[in-house]
DNA sequence: TGAACATATAAGCATATGCTGATATGATAT
DNA sequence: ATATCATATCAGCATATGCTTATATGTTCA
């Protein structure tokens, strides 16, 4: 490593990797990673109800990992920036391959997302 | 990021994660980052069976993050640094704090390890 | 106020995971 | 050969995880 990364606590490091370790959570951060996205986007990308969704948001937020911000009606979720894990949370993404044609993808096949 | 990182398939990504996001895994992970160890160091310093210990192991092994190499009646075991996801892992265990005090309290308690 | 929409929570279920004790395999040494 | 030590595998169990359906909460708008 050429620079020192910031160490965090064992425990800590492997709930935040046990989360990023499932591949809906994985897409959601990656995705999270340059968009700020709301639930219904998620519930139209992934093939899982919207309670799903919704857990796999919990629990992310329930470590720091996201923060939401509620637009009317809409929550939007976004990476928080201020959790201790954040830079390792990049460093992974990194080595993650961009999500977007995802959110393309829906717009191709005239899936509208409700909330843009 | 300042530099470009070696992008791995979501899928494998999410494995890995996943394997490292058990405590003992990724102690273990970050031990072989710096030191060959065998099972029965292991064994000394977490608080599991032998068995717990080989089962570890073998799924680190199975995805091609460990390699091992038996001397003798011991085998030791290594990072492998020829995986596909070598880069991210070492990017990962950059961010773990050192857990090599764990070998040298053995030693200090006269648990002598018996491969060494 | 109430209907419609977005999201969260609860309950229940099937599968995955991590552990233990028992046993098998492999290597060394007498 | 056989006893001993190191490691792996197997079977069984308890708990964790991810999903679904049903329902609750919160927001908008007529």
């Amino acid at each position: 490593m050429e620079v020192k990364a910031k160490e965090i606590e064992i425990e800590q490091a492997s709930t935040v990797l046990k989360l990023l370790g499932d591949k809906t959570r994985l897409s959601m951060m990656k995705l999270l990673e340059k968009n700020e996205c709301c639930v219904c986007e998620f519930v139209e990308i992934f093939n899982i109800t919207q309670p799903a969704i919704s857990q796999h948001l919990r629990k992310l937020r329930d470590v720091g990992l996201v923060k939401e911000n509620r637009k009317g009606q809409w929550i939007f979720y976004s990476l928080n920036a201020d959790s201790t894990m954040y830079e390792m949370v990049l460093h992974i993404l990194a080595f993650i391959p961009s999500q977007d044609e995802r959110i393309q993808e829906l717009e191709k096949q005239g899936l509208r997302i409700s909330c843009r």
